[in-house]
DNA sequence: ATCTATTAATAACT
DNA sequence: TAGTTATTAATAGAT
């Protein structure tokens, strides 16, 4: 149906493989629920998308009771190991070995993967990795935004305290030269004192402050901030 | 399809139901292995008849992957069973589970090293390299190292400059009340007239200053030294 | 996501 | 359990 005919083989056009499998799941999962309802079947369907995305449809929403079913009725191994065991009597003692190794396997795997990636075949390895990425992404999308954000944010705050110090030191030296002036015109030695003090300190802070915002630093990283930035947002989410 | 619109509720009449479920069953098939190849996507299907007859798909034919795949991406549990279990005596079972899953994670552990690559097929293959595509993981996290590192810095950046803000603020008071003092102290009416402009001023501009920089704009960008730096970083990862 | 031209699925019938 | 056929449903490709 549609367009065309289809060849049966994978879709290589990403784009067009992540809308037919949109679209055929969907379907896919009504035409299960309808034999389901119509005919009166139990049915479990599972999808994996090529990302990892779930999709799934059980009749009566008990895919556990199904899939229990399946396994029970396409079985008859799992009761060889019993025997011996069960006369050794160290049934329990053995289950907690088991347990506790399969947890400790569980513990790597999601270690190895940051999630529970270690049963994947190839394509579910594929699937896992894409998801990592995924998440990874968006995870790092996020903080990047508020990374961003912040860091914008600073810059403003930056942006003002500069203006705030340069008013400062515009307002200093004004006052300064009406001190000046003040001392030249009407000068008293005693107040002259004074004066040369309030001068001599403001301007060189203010000369210092404005050496440290725009050389960046002396001792440390100020700007060093900056080049340490430029990294990540270069290399930024790709998505 | 079909002559007639279908209602969706279980058919009653029984060799009807009998029928289209044969039908719907092969196109539900056949639709599941479409979409798996196709979309390359990984899928279970498993359907009980009425009578109990069991029909099932799995991509790659191996359900018993896909299973597991399920049952790792959704549940964390199965550890609920045992105690009943234990009681109930069915403990060749459990255990059995349990040494296959054991099997399970080896296998895939072993695949996630690179061993043992011999019988995994392309797609297995590809998805191992993905999980060492976890390498950006790590490459994150020093991002995020190197993130934190600069708006540490910036904070302490930002207190430094709001000392000498400080400093500077009350270096103008000191110089403001100096010069009121000399004002009041020695005045000449020529003189006085200058003070007052002085000291008017500087407050009504600072009243602008903060206007102009709480409103975010300053028409271009006098003061903007740091401003200039801005875009790079805010442009940020857009790689 | 929405819209069609087409193909595919299938209900009723044989 | 199979064909046949009239219809509806699904959907590929385009918007």
């Amino acid at each position: 149906m549609g367009r065309g005919r289809v060849q049966l083989k994978r879709i290589e056009n990403k784009i067009n493989r992540q809308v037919t499998f949109s679209k055929r799941r969907s379907g896919l999962l009504k035409k299960a629920c309808e034999i389901s309802v119509l005919c009166d079947a139990d049915v479990a369907l599972i999808v994996f998308s090529t990302k990892g995305k779930l999709s799934e449809y059980a009749t009566d929403a008990s895919m556990e009771r199904i899939l229990e079913r399946y396994e029970s009725y396409s079985s008859s191994d799992k009761q060889i190991v019993s025997t011996d065991l069960i006369s050794t009597g160290s049934w329990s003692l053995e289950h907690a070995k088991l347990r506790h190794r399969i947890e400790h396997l569980q513990r790597n795997q999601r270690n190895l993967v940051g999630e529970d990636l270690d049963p994947l075949s190839l394509r579910e390895l594929q699937s896992v990795e894409h998801q990592l990425e995924n998440a990874l992404k968006h995870i790092r999308l996020k903080k990047n935004q508020l990374m961003n954000l912040s860091i914008a944010e600073m810059h403003k705050k930056d942006k003002i305290m500069q203006e705030e110090n340069n008013f400062l030191g515009k307002k200093i030296k004004e006052s300064e030269k009406a001190l000046a002036e003040l001392g030249q015109l009407d000068c008293q030695s005693q107040d002259a004192s004074q004066p040369p003090i309030i001068m001599s300190e403001p301007t060189t802070q203010h000369v210092d402050i404005n050496r440290e915002i725009s050389s960046g630093e002396g001792s440390t990283n100020q700007n060093q901030p900056c080049t340490a930035l430029l990294p990540w947002m270069l290399r930024g989410p790709s998505k």
